[in-house]
DNA sequence: GCACATTATTTGTCTAGGACACATTTATTT
DNA sequence: AAATAAATGTGTCCTAGACAAATAATGTGC
């Protein structure tokens, strides 16, 4: 429920002595439902960089206190419809959400409804999540249904043969692809050739599959809720293992906690930075071709 | 990579003697390829109900032999172009899947794809990946094209409005979707109303869920990878916690290995169970209709 | 005052060995 | 043959501690 590891709790609790469960009738840890909302609350601090020992002791007050100092300013959502969006979703009435996106998306064009209003859109219902207005049910609902509307406008679309190559993953441990798919789709409609090798893949067979695509491009997205440690550490040793000629990108919340540049590797702020890197790439020399040469 | 737990394999050690693997430097566990096979040779015999003593100590060609054994037989698959589908797969060439696929759709129409080939085909490539001869991020590639595939054929069909709602989902842990998605379609096409709400729902949620969104049916899908215990006192907990008045399927190849029957739980076996079940729905009240009669 | 090397602290994850409930199997009695 | 009791099998949790990698703090030379 939290994604703190049993192990780490249990340093925790002898460290910080926070959080001490109750115990079962056999002994066991039972956390009740305060010390799990408060745990909550720390991982989404971490999950900033924030340093344990500075975090676990404090209580759930203090621990607001400190997000909100460190949430990001919203940019304050100009599209239009957004109430009635959230309005849908927390009435659960999937209909009208599909309704409601649909009609976002014929207004603006898929350019724009992937670039502009998607990314809108997911953070205001994320914060409405983090703040607890909106239930996790809902939040899958509304994903769901927007992932559909796009795969569905995607599917019309035919890359040119010699598009750049752009493989599009999730690392291990990251669930979330509608970045991705938006990305995908911004990126397919200027012209690349995405695959899309959904989500929750392991470092190997990234590599792996970077190498037997042909690709130009490794595409990777990071939720806000993947460690950015981790996402560092991941990020280098991938570029290590990858050949130069493989461009390396990575997006989402979570990539744009990564202060310090790393070398080789392209942190894409905001799908246009990644259309925006698209004409460096090289087109795909064809099989054919290559054929007819020899 | 196998689906046991550190905990186990290290009970298994001491019990079996079987995995030991070599340690590195500082003392941890490093297990070879060899032992991971073995290991996932284990896994299955486990799966089908073997117990761990009958089946860890033995080695990889004994439990080739229990496994040939028990190996239900594959229904020969009588689907055309299935050796080109895999031939594609391992050949990397997305587009030729799709075009692949699509061609079988057209063949076949949705109802009978999504009911037929869906899982045939699902089954031959996950054969393929227990051998070894499909990668990982091939199988993604497969399944992901397929998603799409359905996707955008379920967008045509609107279910009428009083039809019964089906809640749709995955429970925490388990991230397959394929055979929920195609699941979904058949039951679409046969006009129930489906709310997809994606893979990784907590416990929790899904309670909640069913109770808002006011459906007939909460439908589950579990992988093969799911352990069958934690799948069964799942199902027997959220039975308990739903209204007797909402119905419970479970489907899927973790579903199937359920031997017992769980009362309020129907496994649904294929995918023309669900369909079957289908007409015992009661439709819903609309809340116009509600609001009239007051 | 700044760059760099060195030491200290913090932190997550692993190890060992043991306890225990629940399930299944085997032995015993009715 | 059925019912009951004892024995064994099995996964998961427990405690307590070790350790490296990362981060912070300190010292040193220029």
């Amino acid at each position: 429920m939290t994604g703190i590891s049993k192990e780490t709790l249990r340093k925790w609790e002898t460290r910080y002595a926070f959080p001490v469960p109750a115990r079962d009738a056999r002994g066991r840890r039972q956390f009740n439902l305060e010390q799990i909302s408060r745990l909550q609350l720390i991982k989404r601090l971490l999950d900033r960089g924030l340093a344990p020992r500075l975090v676990v002791p404090r209580v759930s007050e203090e621990l607001d206190a400190l997000l909100a100092g460190l949430e990001q300013v919203v940019p304050a959502a100009d599209i239009p419809l957004d109430r009635e969006v959230v309005h849908a979703v927390k009435n659960r009435d999937p209909r009208a959400v599909r309704t409601l996106l649909a009609l976002l998306l014929q207004q603006d064009g898929l350019a724009r409804f992937v670039a502009e209003t998607v990314p809108a859109l997911n953070n205001i219902v994320g914060l409405a999540w983090a703040d607890g207005r909106v239930a996790i049910h809902e939040e899958h609902m509304f994903t769901e249904t927007l992932k559909a509307l796009i795969f569905e406008h995607l599917a019309n679309i035919v890359p040119p043969v010699n598009a750049p190559r752009i493989l599009m993953t999730t690392p291990a441990g990251e669930a979330h692809t509608l970045g991705l798919m938006a990305a995908q789709a911004m990126l397919t409609i200027h012209g690349a050739d995405c695959i899309s090798l959904g989500s929750d893949l392991p470092f190997e067979e990234i590599v792996g599959a970077a190498r037997q695509y042909d690709v130009a491009v490794v595409g990777l997205s990071f939720s806000d809720a993947f460690p950015t440690r981790q996402a560092s550490a991941f990020l280098r040793e991938l570029r290590q293992q990858l050949p130069a000629s493989i461009a390396l990108w990575a997006g989402g919340a979570g990539a744009l906690r990564l202060t310090r540049r790393i070398s080789g590797v392209l942190v894409v702020r905001t799908i246009e930075d990644a259309v925006a890197a698209l004409p460096t790439l090289a087109h795909r020399t064809l099989r054919g071709a290559d054929e007819l040469k020899r």
